[in-house]
DNA sequence: TACTCGTGGAC
DNA sequence: TGTCCAAGAGT
């Protein structure tokens, strides 16, 4: 590959590029820095409570997503100590469209142990913040970072884009993950940690982007050995996912004369735990929406077309049948009424919203 | 390690 | 239109 004399003038691994230095990039930071609502103004002091809140919203979620949520949350819960006091089914609620309800659950247990395990206020170690529920190593080095100002390796998918591209690491994620951490720890500028842990995710965001990034606006043009070789959009390597079956059921909307509709509410682990859903069937593969049992002795009719809805994991097609009840009929144990009008508050993820639509006529497109 | 766990937008 | 993906965590 190569001699011995070009290893002797150049670090192993770094041909063709001069070396990244986090200077360059707190200098772009300076100038290019995303206004976003939970983060402090340059020389302001970063709330914990905001930045572990927007952290959790942002774990798989587009900043575009979060927004209207975080505000939400801020104005129903101003710190950690009103959002522990509330019940966590409002928590629930107030998350409820924005996916990944297990956040939701967790960010109620978390801010109940920051006000039982440490006074109210949010821990200023990795190790006690990484210790907190819903907080994994992202996140706890993330907040210690930005709200403390502790120099630690702050990894998200934007850093793992950067950083495989920066040093050409071929290696599939996430066995790369180690190998980029301690990248990152050698980059970084432990003067400024939180700065560097933002200004690294907002070049992935908006310059080192995964599709066509911005190589001649990037900070660290010349500096790095993908864009050295024209090779930026192979970064980073992943397995490739498996495609998965569609899966099958049926959903139920009864409406009472009184205007009330019947729901339950899931378990709180797995699928869409602790959500409020319709009844309905399991979702599988094989499933025959002729053989699903209806939740109620009613004249269901089976409305036209089917409700479809794409998980990360799974797609879903479920059929709908409706019926209507005089009022005052007795619930299925299990299962409740809900005013029609109090619908837009209940925790329906989007599935369900969509069903509902569906069932009430108020179109699907 | 590999799988589960939502949603909406970009291409 | 299908595919990928977005500030990951829990098991």
């Amino acid at each position: 590959m190569t001699d011995n004399r070009t290893l002797a003038r150049r670090p192993a691994g770094r041909q063709g590029t001069r070396a990244p230095h986090a200077r360059d990039l707190l200098a772009w930071y300076d100038r290019h820095r995303r206004a976003l609502p939970w983060r402090a103004l340059p020389g302001e002091h970063a709330d914990p409570y905001r930045v572990w809140l927007s952290e959790i919203m942002l774990q798989q979620t587009t900043v575009k997503a979060v927004g209207p949520y975080f505000a939400k949350f801020l104005a129903l819960w101003p710190d950690v100590g009103v959002l522990a006091a509330s019940p966590v089914e409002e928590v629930m609620k107030a998350w409820a469209g924005l996916g990944y309800y297990s956040r939701a659950r967790n960010l109620h247990a978390c801010a109940k142990a920051v006000v039982a395990d440490h006074g109210g206020l949010f821990p200023a170690s990795l190790e006690d913040l990484r210790a907190l529920p819903g907080i994994g190593d992202y996140t706890a080095a993330a907040i210690a970072s930005i709200a403390f100002g502790i120099a630690a390796p702050v990894v998200d998918g934007n850093v793992e884009r950067v950083v495989t591209r920066l040093n050409l690491m071929e290696t599939p994620l996430p066995a790369a993950k180690p190998a980029i951490r301690a990248r990152v720890a050698e980059l970084l500028d432990s003067a400024r940690p939180g700065d560097f842990a933002q200004a690294t995710m907002d070049l992935g965001a908006t310059i080192c982007t995964p599709k066509r990034p911005a190589c001649a606006l990037c900070p660290w043009t010349g500096a790095c050995r993908a864009e050295a070789e024209g090779r930026q959009e192979e970064f980073p390597v992943k397995a490739a996912r498996k495609a998965r079956d569609t899966r099958y059921g049926a959903a139920f909307v009864v409406v009472s004369a009184d205007g009330k509709l019947l729901v339950r509410t899931r378990p709180d682990k797995g699928l869409l735990g602790g959500m409020t859903e319709v009844p309905g069937s399991d979702w599988s593969a094989g499933f025959d929406p002729e053989g699903a049992e209806p939740p109620i002795e009613a004249r269901f009719r089976r409305l036209a077309g089917t409700v479809t809805h794409v998980f990360t994991h799974f797609p879903l097609e479920l059929t709908v049948s409706r019926a209507d009840v005089r009022a005052g009929t007795r619930p299925p144990a299990g299962m409740r009424w809900i005013p029609l009008s109090e619908v837009a508050g209940e925790a329906f993820p989007t599935l369900m919203r969509k069903v509902i639509a569906h069932a009430m006529g108020d179109g699907d497109r």
